[in-house]
DNA sequence: TTGTACGCGTTATCAT
DNA sequence: ATGATAACGCGTACAA
């Protein structure tokens, strides 16, 4: 195995100095043309690589990081999607990492991260993050997006979706067009900002609608299995006119229990994020979009844009949800 | 700003050199336990942060370069949560790309991790990939794996699933559970070396079967989209006794053409890999269970195996796919 | 335990 | 307008 080819030997080659070879390499600098020609044709024949960790010493390195609660769930796949594409699509890369949304996780993975000195960093908070970590990404002092979700009480840069509002287009929608008079949301941790917002987005409708609707409010995990369990319960203990799920996953496992259960169609579901299988499930789910791709893509050019200097600070951006009204709130009926 | 505290300013600090505060950092080497307390009390008090950059300069790094066609597909991000999980707690971090399932964007990422340095690369193979992928990665000289997908015609360390048992066992069901004499193959790529395996696995079920058994097979995008036109030319067109889909989001679109189509349950519907939705779907999807995350956990010991120096080489590992009998092959009818 | 050369590209400064 | 010199960034590892 012959030892790396290095910018020396490209200048060498060239017979040019390390300074020339590296302006040719960057377009930084000022070269003729019949120089930068002469070092592209040794950098070709040579077969040099450019040494990306060698120059992150200098000047501010090409790779960010991106933190998620779950790498598999299809929402994430989305944002992370939007955000890769971006990223690498401007030269730069992205170490993504997966809290498992355990914050002890969480604190590792920020750590290990700075310890790779990513450029910026683009950070879905897993749930129950508070300002330790937002005191520890601050006195990192790089440029940050909090992404789809938010740390309570804090004014951090932040992308993501109106979730007051998702919670009220589906609410809205299940006593406005269906007469609901009981509507339980269900899933997602009980603490969690999302779950929070949406929350207050249907009080408002309900408050809107000025009959009496009776809320509950039940937690889960964000699966299909949990849905299905939770179904059973609903189904056992009695079923709301409306439900509107954490997330999609958790509305088809809903969706199929009750089927189970032989209340197939007897109760209003809605779920949340849109994702593939919805629109192909029977009932067909009706839900709240939110595009997460589109979020991703957004939270990585903010992040360029302030790497680059275009921008001096990282801009927040809340995105309009949109109602998809499928089959399973009741137009199947 | 103040200037970033370094291993120097440890060092004098603590009132001992940079090469013994390197020691205590990295627990190399033998420094007494009263300096190495002292070292790192000013490690705490200095808010020191470990360099990865600086350090890989010299060792090899602990970045590794994980390549995927899609990193939305369900089927890889759960590969993905196994490849990253595995990694991060072994202290690595996963610079994780998309091809897009294009070549051209394939060679772009492959150049771009290895200006990074990653220490190791898995991989799975963009569609069409052929030798000139294996070649760079050969010069390169990265310990690498092919994950899930292999490039035909190459020995490169591979860890995927036993595509030609897959397709064998679904096939084999098909034909002896329910006696089936028409079976269509849907989905994938035309020359993916899955779909190529697979169908030698489901032909020979129907040699084994000794009846005769006609066997159409027809590609498509792996999307539920593309798998709801594919139902519906199907239910056109004439059903087969039972379709093999190359994966389980076409299943669920399919399944949901027919049933629109009136033809709920008069065909019988096998997906591939058994995600999430697959069990709650109604039909709930039989599946050719491949269990992506153990995939990728096994991926990525093997290479860290390599790179600690515990093996030799990459080594291979064929996972046995199983059969997840529900409803939409036939039991439902 | 420590001194010091090393790994490799960047960039401010100097020379033509 | 072009090109060269040399200091810099930061941890690692070997010889002493």
């Amino acid at each position: 195995m012959g030892r790396r080819v290095t910018l020396i030997d490209v200048a060498r080659h060239a017979g040019v100095s390390r300074t020339t070879a590296s302006y040719v390499i960057t377009g930084t600098g000022r070269v003729s043309t019949a120089t930068r020609e002469r070092v592209q044709a040794s950098i070709e024949t040579l077969g040099y690589v450019y040494n990306e960790g060698a120059a992150a010493l200098r000047r501010t390195g090409r790779t960010i990081g991106v933190i998620v609660p779950n790498i598999d769930r299809p929402f994430f796949g989305e944002v992370l999607s939007g955000v890769e594409a971006t990223f690498t699509d401007s030269g730069y890369m992205a170490l993504m990492v997966s809290t498992r949304d355990r914050l002890d996780q969480q604190a590792r993975l920020v750590r290990m991260l700075r310890e790779h000195q990513v450029a910026a960093l683009a950070i879905v908070p897993a749930t129950g993050s508070n300002h330790d970590l937002v005191d520890a990404i601050r006195s990192w002092d790089v440029p940050t997006v909090f992404l789809s979700r938010y740390v309570a009480g804090s004014t951090e840069p932040y992308v993501g979706s109106d979730e007051v509002r998702g919670g009220y287009l589906a609410a809205d929608h299940l006593v406005r067009a269906h007469q609901c008079r009981s509507i339980t949301y269900l899933g997602g941790p009980k603490h969690g900002v999302a779950r929070i917002d949406r929350l207050e987005g249907v009080l408002r409708a309900l408050a809107e609608s000025g009959s009496d609707v009776k809320l509950v409010d039940l937690t889960s995990e964000s699966t299909v299995e949990a849905g299905i369990r939770a179904g059973r319960e609903l189904a056992a203990g009695g079923l709301p006119d409306g439900i509107i799920c954490h997330n999609d996953s958790i509305a088809i496992g809903v969706a199929r229990a009750l089927f189970d259960a032989g209340h197939a169609g007897s109760t209003r579901i809605i779920g949340y994020d849109d994702i593939g299988p919805a629109r192909a499930s029977v009932p067909a789910l009706t839900s709240v979009a939110t595009s997460g791709r589109i979020l991703g893509e957004t939270a990585a050019r903010a992040l360029l844009a302030v790497i680059s200097g275009a921008e001096p600070a990282v801009r927040s951006h809340l995105a309009e949800p949109r109602l998809i009204v499928r089959e399973s709130c009741g137009d199947h009926i």
